[in-house]
DNA sequence: ACACTAGTCGCAATCGATTGCCCGAGTCAA
DNA sequence: TTGACTCGGGCAATCGATTGCGACTAGTGT
């Protein structure tokens, strides 16, 4: 009773096994007999045939299968992506599995192989860093298709839906300086991920369209992983070089920024009061902090619902080339942010700094 | 060039699949010639050939694949046991996949459905509740091996790798009592799963240990699921009946701590003075939290490498029975418990409150 | 010179489901 | 009555890799 096959199937009903299979198959049932498909139906629930996708998909070619590749399993923007994805294949009867690349080129190149050897019909990804591009395109160029989540490779020629992560650094930048802000730093994201340029460059312009460069001290070399050891690290630098402070830091996302909250705490420092920070990617966990976080909201589950119905266009139409998709960033004003104060206010630490508080 | 086959190969060299099919496998290169062999991976690599582990599967009747089944993706107890699942497999050329089951039985259901379908060679999964044990119990003796990890079925007769939730809610009443606190509550999770009744249990044997029944007034109502969510509405219940507030509350995990630090902070209570809270799985966000948590540790990721290897094991030999294993947790004090102190004290709201600091 | 062994490689069955093709029986209308 | 269809279902090839068995060659020992 281990394993039920057609053929046992077919053996107890004395049928053969095409018809079995075919009565089995909701979109060929009507070439069965009624009574002859309800004797099939209740033999399968009896003897518990459970099918065996490894089978028929050797023979059609398609496993009805899509993998899902993240970077960090941690980092919380990947799970509405993720459930993004899975909603929109679902719909369709695809089943999505998740694989976790750590931000590694050969991880990511290891759960390709897997991938592509076990036949999924398409990958998306949001684990795609500038020096994956090559192999990710080769992926496509062999014949599985392959869409871009989250992350985006400019000159790849691969599909993607991402944010406008530019217009995301542009809100930023205006949110700040609209508060009066002028000393303003920067925690970079990884330089090989195009989306953190893109944040860096928005909000540059926009300093820079206002007349106000930004002095270079208080620009941060760029994080080699995204997380919250590396924004503490980098704001720590930041503060403990000496000379003035900024007053508001744009953190490239959620986790750095939560980094940079602890730098300040370790030095005895108040966000806001001393320090404004402002996050990337409102995480579901950001309003939780304390403060609040202030950040750019992204539209991610709907990036993956997205992304998950280019990849059922692609398997549908293997040739046809869908244009990329770019979704608009919201800001979200927390309490991580406040108006400058003048520096160095010893009466910050204790007046004015509020309770924790769901926003609104 | 789209898909190369050993067929294919073999024709390009002038032999025969099975001689292809032999030299690709390290373990049969010893049945065919050594410059055979040199010429036929040359090939392979010139002409790009990936394996088809579809077919591969089909006729070896394994694939070398696991299915990992967690509750909830964004909860992050789960990132380290399927990343010690995954080191666990990778060890051995497994790969493994994940799916999220949202805690819903319909979902797990389809879920297992598709794994099983699919033939991976084995299922390990956290997301189980009592509920769903027919289900899973099914599964295994349908012929997938199914190994339970981080949570666990009494009296399922399946394998699992667990934590000892009973001591983790010993540790959790002990440290409580210790410091003096006598009105105590618990936010209990999920009554479905085990773990939680298991951590609700020792922490009120430690009460009565020490002759101190908890009012049940005290006791919230279960969770429907172990989140923030659930953790906000539980306390704000508990702290809006009136009469005497408890002076510490034992969450039942750590993101329904969170909700309690969050309902304190809407009644512009304070944690841990008015209030300490405790923890339960020492989340990687739980030490940036403000104040940081105090919890209970549970080597999840050893637990999940465990379980990755038990069910290597049983796929190694699938009429065994490996032996349940029960990993020790430790308590991780942090800032959000403190002494009691008298209640209603007014002065409690600035003096004496923490900057947020890293745990040692 | 003969039997034997080790080393290489080919042959063909096999895993289980799917599907184009074909056949026999029954239906209906001219 | 016959030709044209429709229905229901069987037949067998097929997807691509794996593997037990056997064959052929070259080399070895006596």
């Amino acid at each position: 009773m281990v394993n039920v096959t057609l053929a046992d199937l077919a053996r107890h009903l004395d049928l053969h096994v095409s018809t079995i299979s075919r009565s089995l198959d909701p979109a060929r049932a009507g070439r069965v007999n009624a009574a002859t498909r309800a004797r099939v139906l209740a033999a399968a629930a009896e003897l518990g045939y459970t099918g065996h996708q490894i089978a028929g998909s050797l023979r059609r070619g398609r496993s009805s299968t899509v993998g899902i590749v993240v970077p960090d399993l941690s980092n919380p923007f990947v799970h509405p992506v993720i459930r993004g994805v899975v909603a929109a294949l679902d719909r369709r009867g695809f089943m999505g599995f998740v694989a976790e690349s750590g931000d590694d080129h050969a991880q990511l190149r290891r759960i390709l192989e897997h991938l592509v050897s076990r036949r999924v019909d398409a990958i998306i990804t949001s684990a795609a860093r500038s020096g994956d591009a090559a192999m990710l395109k080769g992926v496509a160029r062999a014949g599985t298709p392959l869409v871009l989540v989250a992350r985006y490779l400019p000159d790849s020629g691969l599909p993607w839906v991402t944010h406008d992560d530019h217009r995301g650094g542009e809100l930023a930048a205006e949110h700040l300086l609209d508060l009066g802000h002028v000393r303003l730093a920067q925690l970079r994201g990884p330089a090989d991920v195009q989306t953190f340029l893109d944040r860096g460059a928005g909000f540059a312009d926009v300093l820079q369209r206002r007349g106000l460069a930004p002095a270079a001290e208080f620009d941060s070399a760029s994080a080699g992983t995204p997380s919250v050891e590396e924004g503490r690290r980098l704001m720590g630098r930041l503060l403990d070089r000496g000379g003035d402070r900024p007053t508001a830091v744009f953190a490239h996302n959620d986790l750095m920024a939560i980094g940079a909250l602890e730098a300040l705490a370790e030095r005895g420092l108040c966000c806001p009061l001393d320090v404004s920070v402002m996050g990337y990617n409102d995480n579901t966990l950001t309003e939780h902090l304390n403060p609040p976080l202030s950040t750019v909201h992204l539209p991610t589950r709907e990036a993956g619902r997205l992304a998950g119905e280019m990849a059922l266009a692609l398997i549908d139409e293997p040739g046809s080339r869908p244009s990329p998709i770019r979704l608009e960033p919201t800001l979200i004003a927390r309490r991580s942010i406040a108006p400058p104060t003048p520096a160095g206010d010893a009466a910050a630490s204790t007046v004015g700094r509020p309770a924790s508080r769901r926003a609104g």
